[in-house]
DNA sequence: TAGCTAACGCAACTCAGTTGCAAATATAAA
DNA sequence: TTTATATTTGCAACTGAGTTGCGTTAGCTA
């Protein structure tokens, strides 16, 4: 896995210390992160403006990608391929627990494949589903 | 097609002005909508908590259901199958345009087969397409 | 038609996310 | 290394969807 300073140069953003600090935590998480997960586990008392004004920097690059949540919440998760501001990854899978309310990014599933319909064009492709972890069944 | 009156009795809800008014609406419509879609269509000017509490009443009856949107915005479509309310439609096909920011629920379109991971437990699949609808290509 | 219960409307609130602006900091140029 | 430029940060104040409490109104049942 690259340093997040790499990653950070490469995507062309600044080496902060808030961000530096910021993509390491998504490096380091296995699960999706809400901005007051990031407020909790990142030691520095940054403004919820500067994470909010980070993420929707990271995510226009193509570093992050947002994550439907179940009460409309905001979720942000690594990219796992190689996606950048012009191609994101088309095909995700979500599953979100009911119980523990988290969102995990599910890489190993394999995505079905989607029948086209006449005179509509697809970009992005979302398969959420819903249910319960291991951990919590 | 059932009269909204039948349909309220069948589903237990009582019939008010409002409500009558509220799900011929939805009868009506071919696109799923937000609370402010249904302020502006409807005639009567009632208080956007009256059109929250309703829809949350049809929603949890089984008359219809939430929808995914672009902007986070809630969005409300009828159910199509015979929904109640211990058993909503498992399988959605939802269809964001880029363009016109319409959502629209595609009926025709038969599900994929989804493959189960171990250790998971699914309740609810939801499958979203974002791209472009015919009007808008 | 009387009485009970659900639905309505108003006001005031909550809370995620946004905007404007001045100060701080990273990067590029000299 | 210093200076100039552009981006990032932090504060304060705002926005807007959705919620809550409560007194009043209107369906429904007996």
């Amino acid at each position: 896995m690259r340093t997040s300073e790499e990653l950070l140069s490469n995507y062309g953003l600044r080496k902060t210390t808030f961000r530096k600090k910021l993509l390491k935590l998504f490096q380091d998480s296995e699960e999706t992160l809400t901005v007051e997960d990031i407020k909790k586990k990142i030691g520095t008392k940054n403004d919820k403006v500067t994470i909010y004004r980070a993420l929707s920097s990271f995510e226009k690059s193509g570093l992050i990608h947002q994550v439907p949540d179940k009460n409309k919440l905001s979720r942000y998760a690594l990219c796992s391929t190689d996606c950048n501001s012009s191609n994101h990854t088309n095909h995700h899978v979500h599953f979100i627990c009911d119980y523990c309310d988290n969102t995990m990014c599910i890489e190993e599933f394999k995505f079905p494949k989607i029948k086209k319909i006449k005179g509509f064009k697809y970009k992005k492709i979302e398969l959420i589903i819903q249910g319960n972890c291991p951990k919590c069944l």
